[in-house]
DNA sequence: TTGACAGGCAAGTAGCCACTTGCCTATCAT
DNA sequence: ATGATAGGCAAGTGGCTACTTGCCTGTCAA
């Protein structure tokens, strides 16, 4: 999951599903690059949700030749667990 | 800070401060190698140092010839704001 | 059924990153 | 002063990773 989050492009994909969730590939090929300026290729965009989904950061559902893909930051509470944040 | 806490050797530099705080360099090295099995030279820990000073997770001290090393989570406050957990 | 659309697979490439190696500086005790 | 200790600087190297390219599979509408 740490690694999943050291991308930029990644990080981007993230803001976009927490804003607008359930986009499918070609949907957020273009929203990012319309609203980010990240000019990727949609198999790079899509190697960025594999690498998400396997991270558990990113949820899926299939229907037809539709995939949409849904933020699920429950992994990141792994974050603040291991390192409470004190002031 | 997410490239720094993509690395396992750096996380475990952050968990070993958060159990004793304030290590020197030397100390960490030691630690790192008795309690995690980490076996890497001592200016690999000092660059992975570096990274984790530079994302603002690690705070320095110096004191004469030592420096002593201190844990700073606050940092990772960005994440769960950026990305709120919700059940 | 056939063309268009949404997505997947896999190999190749270039850049980055963790790590080592070798040497140097600074501080302190004897 | 001098050796020992704590740390720093910098170049080189190997492996990982993000990205591209080319082609393929599956779904749906006309």
């Amino acid at each position: 999951m740490f690694k999943a989050l050291a991308d930029p492009t990644r990080r981007t994909i993230l803001d976009e599903l927490a804003e607008r969730d359930g986009q499918t590939l070609f949907e957020l090929c273009s929203r990012l690059l319309m609203k980010h300026g990240i000019d990727s290729t949609r198999q790079a965009i899509s190697q960025h949700l594999d690498v998400l989904e396997a991270a558990g950061l990113v949820q899926v559902k299939r229907d037809g030749r539709y995939k949409f893909h849904y933020l699920d930051s429950t992994p990141l509470r792994e974050i603040t667990e291991r390192w409470p944040i004190r002031d």
